[in-house]
DNA sequence: TATGAATGAGGTTTCATTCAT
DNA sequence: AATGAATGAAACCTCATTCAT
């Protein structure tokens, strides 16, 4: 992955994020990233394929953090983790997981071919598994509670200033007592 | 307002909904409509006209609701229109709703424009002056929870069956044990 | 038809036959027929969506000639039109026919593609008959030749004066003897 | 000479001639002969520079065999020469003189300039000769079909198996008593 | 009111070619 | 000699919009 790769990557992943994936053309990202706009097809073969370099970016990133949740035993410490997993991916991420859950207004198709994704779709069943242990009622309901929560989240982040939104996610996590 | 005129917003509703509203192509809204694409641009002047005309008939219909919660007295049953409503309006207009959400994630300054509307501002306040009647400790991040459930909810719509929709609905409604 | 898009297919054609299909580009064609690039598309959705229609468009003015030959009952008249329909055919529409025949050299699948095209097929089938009606020791090769003498003869129809080619076609159908 | 430099010769007259001059990229001939693209600029400076030397090379070939032809002092035997050069050159290279015939169809100004070819234009008086010596009636027209001819068997070349195409060669020289 | 031909700006993509290493 | 990153021009194509009828 070259300097320029890298930073094609980036600004595209700031455009699609705030600006939309279709609105924003490849001519603007290469302007923007300082590179002509050929070079976006020779490393990434396609506008699409630029996207799925970005994903699968963000995804790998996720990772390194998921085994912190995957790997934990201790009943009450992963719920604990659990929660704070997305987060702290969240935080660290806003401007890809922005990207990742507003796919799904946008490309219809597209998005679903990331939620194949799994370590997604085990770390749902992590979170689900932390309800279960914690004696909620309706773990599966739950868990998706608290995804629709995160995606709620992450829809309002880039129009509030980082405070509101550390406010909000302590509102949050007071609610599921931790 | 024609039929055609109203063939037009129907369809052009559901294509930007589903599809998103960049991605979605005049033609395409005309083809589907079954009127040529020149009507378009004589009953709505603008792409942009067209989306418009959509989030008009859309909130006018929420006018006829928004009184039973705006009107109400008694608090208790306050709240529970209050959170009603929402489920309510979700309910009658899944598509204007996951339109009128999604809008963020693809046209930056076009979904604010809608946020000024007047009545969906007043019904925040209404929501938020009901969990301070009810002793919420924090009504105004309650509020906000609420509608980013809300979101969530409907960006999921189209994905599931109506079944797990509903039971989804009465999981969130008990939560706030109503 | 309107006058525009039989422009663009005229235009279309000379350049495809004279220039080649993959050298000549649809802004070239636009321009030279003084229309909007946009049009061709909106016409015929494609490039090559325009080069079927040119194809089309030669092989129906074929369907008017062909009857000549295909219904001819009198062994020794139709082997006649067998040999003057090819002839009067490049002599009527010379830069199709080169474009035709050209097609083969430049885009592998395309040419392939107008094969199948049955009155073509059939007309092979008629000359085919013709010479073995007339007993010519190997029908098949015969027909192939004189297709092959056919395209040849295209294939130099823009390089020299209508005089010279004249003076061949001569030459060729003395060679059969008629 | 080196090695890569006939490896992309080879690659590049192959994909020429089945694919088209213009169809073929400098990028696809490259990955095919496995080497890389800035190495076909370093060898031939441009793409037409690689056609030259393709060209360049497959007369070369011909200038082995010519002399049979152009030095036989028996008019008897030089017709048979003169016929039988060009299948003999078709059969040792059928995918240079296939390239060779079908760039008329498809950059106009390229193949002119290879016409002007010495060796190619006395081959043509030479075969002209023979007929000549021979009392045809019409040696320039015979010469002119016989080229024809061998030109439209090259047009067909890939599209058969080896065996339809001997017994064509064959059916064409019984047709000269050879 | 309604159509559909026509436009032109801009979008994605390809490709021959250059250049630093 | 060889690579592969990088470029920019030009290719094909889409689309919102205008206009004559």
């Amino acid at each position: 992955m070259t300097d320029r790769q890298q930073k094609i990557i980036d600004t595209a992943l700031e455009l699609f994020a705030n600006q939309g994936y279709a609105t924003t053309s490849t001519s603007k990202i290469a302007r923007q990233a300082g590179v002509s706009e050929g070079l976006i097809f020779r490393h990434f073969t396609n506008k699409e394929g630029l996207l799925d370099a970005i994903v699968q970016m963000g995804l790998e990133e996720m990772q390194t953090v998921a085994p912190r949740v995957l790997n934990e035993k201790d009943p009450k410490k992963l719920l604990e983790q659990a929660i704070y997993v997305p987060i702290y991916l969240i935080r660290n991420q806003p401007t890809f997981w922005k990207l990742l859950f507003s796919l799904k207004h946008q490309q219809p198709g597209m998005a679903q071919k990331y939620d194949e994704s799994d370590i997604l779709a085990r770390l749902k069943e992590s979170v689900e598994g932390a309800f279960r242990q914690l004696n909620y009622a309706n773990p599966k309901a739950e868990t998706r509670l608290l995804l629709v929560i995160l995606s709620g989240l992450v829809s309002e982040l880039s129009d509030e200033d980082q405070m509101h939104q550390d406010a909000f996610v302590n509102f949050v996590r007071e609610k599921y007592q931790l």
